[in-house]
DNA sequence: CGGCGTAAGCGTACGGTGTAAGCCTACACG
DNA sequence: CGTGTAGGCTTACACCGTACGCTTACGCCG
């Protein structure tokens, strides 16, 4: 224990939220969510776990803090333009953020709101609102925009997953055709799965066109 | 030990799998997905944890499991009726069943699908294509089709749940009007979720049928 | 009726989790 | 140089899923 002061310990660079939000959700990304615990952040970060705590008031808030910073990569609607393509453009950077954080979407449906998501929400709102949306239209519009869009993404994140644990099971199964007599259609779902071009953003935005200009049609008044 | 035997130890009526599975969803509902643990549910069983895993072979099976259960519950679609309103009533049974089990709806996205969802997946496909559907369209269809109710359903058991929580925090401060500068038309939104007749089912129809009549439109190839 | 094979419940133990409480160290400032 | 304190460390607890081996009670066969 000389003096050699500075290499005695290391010098100490100090944690942060940010660096701990940092490491969480490159962790989270590359090592699923199930690996994300306050132990294995802690190693990662080169420290121990209980030190977490001194910037991060508990795991939830871990959660809290790293959905919200994921949610900084969603596209805010601006009310001015037109309000179908900001709805799209905002729904679509959604859809594609979440499909980046492959943990993302499963918290966004159980963690409260921070100012990310508030912002982004009101901001749809109020493209909405500004386009003649009634008061009880935009409230009706929301959830459907919101249902679809973090709904759709689920399945995609879930049948990725399925494929990706190498086919072990069901999958192969199905695109084998042992299921051909049983469930026929979902059969050919299945194989419809695995063709090349099939998972292009596209699938996605036709579903979403529906809606918009489903959206339009109940504003106008248009009778069906 | 004289030869009572018979009340020497209890007669040991035997465990299964049915019995165990109805426990876990009974547990469920009522104690939260999170307190469903194998101790807690053997306790509820009059049983040793480890017992359970005769008739089940890990906790991943047990949810498969109380989900699938659950699954038994969704309204299969008939290929012969009118496909509009058979579409219709099967997405609505998924949708209340959800709701009558909120830790199903997580599940569905995460677990993969048993009989019962494999079933009533591909009548619903089937009577798609009985409507006339190509086989490309009912591919996008279906996608959109349960996109919309799973995700239509978590959101509404989410601000269920955060009300529940007795407004503790955010929700309280936003009926409150706290943030009526920053997210005016989020606080309007927040307002709307507690008038009274609000969350009457119709809402989730409304979309539903939007969607519905979307597709009808997408179908007959009438330009927007 | 006696004996025995086996299915199934039990007990213990291990490595993991989140986190409460208290200690200790290194830095910043007077 | 001395000291207060922010922040990292250590220990400990209760709980989790589950592997492994013991024990018990039932069903069948002689």
């Amino acid at each position: 224990m000389a003096k050699k002061s500075g290499t005695k310990t290391e010098p100490r660079i100090p944690l942060s939220r940010e660096r701990i939000l940092a490491a969480a959700i490159s962790l989270a990304d590359e090592a699923g969510i199930d690996a994300l615990s306050m132990r294995r952040l802690a190693q990662e970060l080169g420290v121990e776990a209980m030190s977490l705590y001194n910037h991060v008031a508990n795991k939830d808030d871990l959660l809290d803090g790293i959905v919200e910073t994921a949610a900084t990569e969603f596209v805010v609607p601006s009310a001015g333009g037109d309000w179908k393509s900001e709805v799209r453009r905002s729904a679509i950077s959604v859809h594609e953020t979440l499909l980046r954080h492959p943990w993302a979407s499963n918290l966004v449906t159980t963690q409260k709101p921070g100012p990310a998501r508030l912002r982004r929400g009101d901001a749809l709102l109020g493209t909405l609102r500004g386009a003649g949306f009634s008061s009880d239209l935009t409230y009706h519009a929301y959830h459907i925009i919101e249902s679809y869009v973090v709904g759709y993404t689920q399945q995609i994140l879930n049948y990725r997953s399925l494929d990706e644990s190498k086919f072990e099971d069901v999958a192969a199964s199905f695109l084998r055709g042992d299921f051909a007599e049983e469930y026929p259609h979902f059969t050919e779902h299945a194989r419809q799965h695995m063709e090349p071009g099939r998972e292009g953003g596209s699938a996605f935005e036709l579903g979403l066109d529906l809606i918009v200009d489903g959206l339009e049609r109940l504003r106008d008044g248009t009778a069906r």
